[in-house]
DNA sequence: GTATGATCTAGGCACTGCCTACATTGCAGG
DNA sequence: CCTGCAATGTAGGCAGTGCCTAGATCATAC
């Protein structure tokens, strides 16, 4: 029932990682972030729930009364990081005056988002890791999504209202903004960019691809 | 499906999948098409040396002689992928006339590919689960990657010459397109493309999507 | 024809996810 | 206060996994 449901509104209070009670406290949160750290620091595919336990201080089947599975686990960081992408978008826009600065922001947001969270951004986009239909993940990933349509119809959106079926057209043009962000991101987080292309930081390189309106 | 690499120059006689011998004859390509059919159905991450060796009527320590872990298989399945993708995009250029075609027609392959080979391109990048030293590896990679960016060479190849520092802004660009064609093609695999979207087909997507100079 | 290396089999070990059974705790309602 | 009860924690079992070593079988060069 309480299982896997909307995770950060508890005010819960933290404890000690040194924990001499018998409950932990904040097992549900301190599982999530141990998560995204072994996912950073080996992949999300040799992430094992057991070992977490043993990082956390607790039973093997501790986690059992927080995420139902290992496929749980992985829906929670995923919904958490789509909210935490709608914000870093959602925060670099409004940093900027006209639509199409605005859209080289989103741009570079969702960028710098994947580059500041690889461990999240690599879960958010494995379905066959995570419950896809997961109603907090869905939502999480709308909302999400609808940052990037918005910056797009701001600058485009004129286009959309000329003729009817360009409204086809326009939503191309998001997907076309949306690959060339997740595409870089993704290539860079693979490791398939050439140092020296980066050697200025992630941040820059993004800029200068988000550059001009066309991208 | 093409799992066959050039590398394979043994002329090892197929045999028949029901084998009555000891030795099975090409267990090695078997356990390539197996593990590609397994990473199709389940993903990556839940795909079982035990199980491949299972379903091939072989003993659960037999693939060790061909791949001396999890990883070597892996590492097998993205190089033969990326000469696959070198193919792919190849052969999409070789079909068109202008430059400009051949750009669009060679991130369209690239699309294509990732559609056609799913399996493949789910291991091709990522880093963590293969051996990205490999040799074979690299330069499969390198020499996939090259046919993108002589396509764009082809095409603005004179704006390299005419200011030196401007090299840079030519790797940008390569970049660039791929980035279009690896984030649609993950968007797509990651199931993150509303079906109405593509509902003409992935092929028709992507092409609209490639259709103009500047992508 | 036989030595030799390549290939395949068999069993063991530590680990995993998930299951059931049980212990401890916080907390509301008498 | 105290007493049930749900939430949260522990302990052990089971089948499955990757990787290891030891041994069996085959193909082929000499």
């Amino acid at each position: 029932m309480s299982t896997a449901k909307l995770n950060s509104q508890k005010p819960k209070r933290k404890r000690a990682p040194r924990r001499n009670t018998y409950h932990h406290g904040d097992l549900r949160e301190a599982f999530m972030a141990a998560a995204l750290a072994a996912i950073a620091r080996d992949g999300v595919a040799s992430v094992s729930l057991r070992q977490l336990a043993r990082e956390l201080g607790v039973s093997h089947s501790a986690p059992a009364h927080h995420f139902p599975d290992r496929i749980a686990l992985f829906t929670a960081l995923a919904a958490a990081g789509f909210d935490g992408l709608h914000a870093r978008m959602s925060q670099a826009i409004a940093a900027s005056n006209t639509p199409a600065a605005r859209l080289s922001a989103a741009g570079q947001g969702y960028v710098m988002f994947a580059a500041e969270n690889a461990a999240c951004f690599e879960v958010m986009f494995h379905p066959k890791l995570l419950r896809n239909d997961d109603p907090a993940l869905a939502t999480a990933r709308d909302n999400a999504s609808r940052v990037l349509q918005e910056a797009i119809s701001a600058l485009h959106g004129d286009k959309r209202d000329k003729r009817k079926k360009s409204a086809q057209a326009f939503d191309v043009l998001t997907l076309h903004a949306w690959s060339v962000a997740h595409g870089l991101a993704s290539l860079w987080l693979a490791g398939n960019i050439t140092q020296e292309m980066w050697a200025d930081g992630i941040d820059e390189l993004s800029k200068r691809m988000f550059r001009g309106e066309g991208w």
